[in-house]
DNA sequence: ACAAAAGTGTTTTTCTTACACCCATGC
DNA sequence: GCATGGGTGTAAGAAAAACACTTTTGT
């Protein structure tokens, strides 16, 4: 192999979350002397030679941010000559998604989760990176089953209408909504109801697959 | 700015155009022995330091093959360990289109247009981009104005009909296709007529923004 | 006058939207 | 028995699909 030039490779992830009936994103604290004193910033770091982009992104989630398991797919390559004040770093960045109940633990990183319509000034080109995430979430919430990743495994049809709802800040029809969820036949009843306060139980419904399927649009 | 690991950062196009009626894409000759004895990939080459991605691409489309001004967008970053046999390299991949009448010269490497209905089998990774490209291709010229860039800048309804036939590979009511085409307003009429052989000269069209456009599904 | 491609509307069907009441439970 | 959220159908309007003939030109 010849003369080949090199550049450092990263990942960033803009990792989405329910919490408290709004959409978060869990951001990262940067200090990077002296560009960025004591910002906030999209978890990430380097892809290593004995890793892809997408087990990079795992590893920092979880070692930076204490969380696994959550779901992910590549969002767009970040590759602006200035991005990182300290030197060319390329960034393949990620969207991600956790469950509203998710096990954390302490990381490397202190962290927080960020309500999406109270997002400070970031470092880096974070702010251009957690658009294109947001935009993309609510684009393929529309014709792909990814939404369940925000959700517990089995819930109720307010449950799905209203992370519908929080996710694209705007309200739905119920009646609409039920009819043509069940008509994907991507959302099916199990036989569970959940009892809460004092109203009729609703009945539990789980995805049908968790694989990622795009809805056909014939 | 601490150890950092480094990877070779390179882009691959995927440059598709319209020849003799049917949907082509640019191969380049593949010589990397022992591992790849004359074959076919697609055009690509290494990021320079002081390039980004999208400039990497022109430059490697240019010097490689002959060729310019072509339109094209980011598709996916190709970051498995084995794609390269010869070493770590992380690939961003582009949809490149290029329109029916384009002005080639010569470049550093054999290039040929090659129908994708009857692809060889590529080298490295080059079949799983191709593949990624066409469906991108495919849906994206659905809900966009991008099939302007296979096209000369006047064209004729029929022609650009026809240009969606080939690209999905499916007929279409030529009065649906007009109906659905001129009430986006994203095609315009001009004043002039073709003049073809025995039948009545048929009104050039533009589109009206150059600048992609995703149509509103409102 | 005829061959060849351009151009043009209407009807049917399908999908989308708007909308209001009864049901099951806990207290 | 009443407050709370769960669950259900229909009608009107909008969008998509199917479909065939007339127009303009060159020869």
């Amino acid at each position: 192999m010849k003369k080949l030039r090199f550049a450092v490779v990263a990942v960033d992830a803009a990792c989405f979350r329910i919490v408290a009936g709004d959409l978060h994103v869990l951001l990262g604290r940067v200090n990077v002397e002296p560009h960025y004193k004591n910002r906030w910033g999209l978890i990430g770091g380097l892809i290593l030679s004995s890793e892809n982009a997408d087990v990079a992104v795992e590893r920092h989630l979880r070692n930076k941010a204490g969380i696994g398991r959550v779901y992910k797919e590549q969002l767009y390559t970040f590759s602006s000559i200035g991005r990182d004040p300290r030197g060319r770093v390329i960034s393949v960045a990620y969207l991600c998604l956790a469950p509203e109940a998710l096990t954390e633990s302490v990381g490397d990183v202190e962290t927080r989760w960020c309500s999406v319509r109270d997002i400070p000034a970031l470092a880096y080109d974070h702010d251009e990176i957690l658009n294109s995430a947001l935009e993309r979430l609510r684009s393929r919430i529309g014709y792909t089953n990814i939404i369940q990743r925000l959700l517990p495994k089995e819930f109720t049809l307010t449950d799905l209408q209203t992370t519908y709802e929080i996710v694209l800040h705007k309200k739905l029809d119920k009646r609409n909504f039920r009819k043509k969820v069940l008509e994907t036949k991507l959302v099916v009843t199990t036989d569970k109801k959940e009892r809460k306060g004092a109203s009729r139980p609703a009945i539990l419904h789980k995805f049908s697959s968790r694989t990622v399927v795009n809805i056909e649009i014939l």
